[in-house]
DNA sequence: GTGTGACTTAAAGTCCGTT
DNA sequence: TAACGGACTTTAAGTCACA
């Protein structure tokens, strides 16, 4: 299981559970909406900068975006 | 507290243990023995395909290299 | 709201060295 | 053994139009 597939899957799992759109996320994350898209298609190897950015809107810690088990309660919508 | 200081800071702790030169640790995970050095001064923002394999050869899981405080026995010195 | 292709450019990553 | 610089190549990153 590489990076590139848990970080796509938990991506979209935490995004969904925000009730984010690729497009809310993006913006919020002060990068552009096709590049969310295109990490949730494998399409890059994300750099951790980036990451860092993701998982600050997500309220999750950078490396809970690479963990294969998400922990609890981290896909809760909570602000 | 960034990924790549924790990761600079992970990779020295994890790569010691295991009694690793940095030239060790760049041969085995098939990377350049200047770009581990890199890492380790946070030149760099690493890509997560890079961060797979250098976990692979330090016998932890990816997402345990951007951990703030590595769980207990990542950093034993088993093959 | 999302996927995708084509394109550009900034940065990752390599390879050669010296200190 | 590790820090560091320079020149180089590859890929992440960013932008845009369109389905």
């Amino acid at each position: 299981m590489s990076s590139r597939e848990i970080l796509a899957h938990n991506l979209r799992v935490l995004r969904t559970a925000k009730g984010l759109s690729q497009e809310a996320l993006a913006d919020a994350a002060e990068i552009d909406r096709t590049y969310v898209s295109s990490l949730e298609r494998k399409k890059y190897s994300a750099s951790i900068d980036r990451l860092d950015k993701l998982a600050a809107q997500l309220g999750v810690e950078t490396h809970v975006l690479l963990m294969k088990d998400l922990p609890p309660g981290a896909a809760d919508d909570k602000p």
